[in-house]
DNA sequence: ATTTGTTGTTAAAATATGTCAATATATCTG
DNA sequence: CAGATATATTGACATATTTTAACAACAAAT
């Protein structure tokens, strides 16, 4: 993981701890930026693109939980959940809503960081262009091209930019005006039959499709598996 | 890029947005100056020599884009926009009136940087004039070569002139009649052809194209990697 | 002076890709 | 269920882009 390029929001309303976390993680490299509560965190993450983000679940106001949801719903951003001591089940809740990863209080700083490490890591889309899989399809996003039942296709670049966009978020709504400022399509009826043309060579049944789903009136879902 | 050597200004009329950029930018080493409105944009600029401007295009008053075109009809200022979010075709208009590069909100500070770097750097030319790699393929523009699978070729000025534009910003798309201007080739199919030829210089496989791509209706995007 | 190579231009044919229209299918609402 | 609306599908189409080849102007080399 190379220095100075990640930018990370750490969210806790406990200052000692969260000043604690900022110089550890400073320390080790990142840009690190912090918030003592929802609200402010919102602000900051209106503006900034965080690669990912430290929330602790239990702040008041809005809770981690909630803000979790509320953020997955509009954006992809990574999210590692801070919990307090004795709440192990609460692992499952925390990456139901859509969290990345869990960790429980008390932790070890190196535990975060390798954490943090692997949620970036598979989320960067350098990983995204080597090598992804939807469901059967083999796809080479630098080659532009997917491989199913042993037929390779080519891909344009239209096509690649919104699989890339989309492989970085599996399971986030894509509106049709997004897909299109991505792929620089203006027509909506020609967005249609970019995804139909699409589902060709990534579905298995395109009829039917399993991982490029519709989400009438909102815009479309890939799901890798 | 050596610290504390070059001296920014930042406008924005909202604070809270000013204040995180400069942030950002003082802990990357630069130096920094704000202004709330162009006028008092104009006064730091009649005093200092900026040598890049970082300018919101909605404020009071005289706009961004009102500001750059009259920064540059007499002065040669690098300027980068911001703009809201939600006005990605603005972008054709920001670059029409002579920004160097632009960004929407909400962005990474890391892509900010980087585009503050790649823009004075494009502004040098001397670092990309050095050494260059292109995916498999390695540049020399000051001896205008590239070497490719062990063999050498030869670039004529066109050719260098377009890469090192284009390589100051990767991933920026460049239009036809930019790459026009750059190379002071007139006619449309021309650049195609003078597109084709560079390709077979710098991909692997030319009739794939990897690094130099088409988009259909915009122009032509270059990719290092 | 002649040859050789480079390079922008043009033409012609091949390929790629966004758009459109017409029809079919799905989903929502009352 | 019956519209109403949204999306899917297909093929045709128009346009954009690629590719190759040929050419002319020019420069460099012989």
């Amino acid at each position: 993981m190379e220095k100075n390029k990640y930018h990370i929001l750490v969210v806790d309303d406990d200052n000692k701890i969260k000043e604690l976390i900022k110089q550890f993680l400073v320390e080790k490299g990142l840009i690190v930026s912090t918030a003592s509560n929802a609200i402010e965190a919102k602000e900051k993450i209106e503006f900034f693109n965080f690669h990912l983000i430290v929330l602790d679940v239990m702040m008041p106001g809005q809770s981690g939980y909630e803000l979790t949801k509320e953020l997955k719903s509009s954006k992809n951003v990574p999210i590692i959940l801070l919990t307090a001591k004795g709440e192990p089940e609460n692992r499952v809740h925390g990456l139901e809503i859509g969290a990345d990863d869990y960790l429980g209080k008390p932790f070890e700083p190196k535990e975060l960081l390798l954490r943090i490490k692997n949620v970036i890591r598979s989320n960067s889309t350098q990983d995204l262009l080597e090598e992804n899989k939807i469901g059967e399809a083999k796809l080479n996003l630098s080659k532009m091209t997917i491989k199913l039942n042993e037929k390779v296709q080519k891909i344009n670049s239209a096509e690649k930019n919104v699989l890339l966009k989309m492989l970085s978020s599996p399971g986030r709504i894509f509106s049709r005006s997004e897909i299109g400022s991505i792929s620089k399509i203006s027509q909506e009826r020609s967005i249609d039959v970019m995804i139909t043309r699409l589902r060709k060579k990534i579905e298995v049944d395109p009829k039917n499709p399993k991982f490029l789903q519709t989400i009438r009136g909102s815009g479309y879902v890939l799901w890798i598996k």
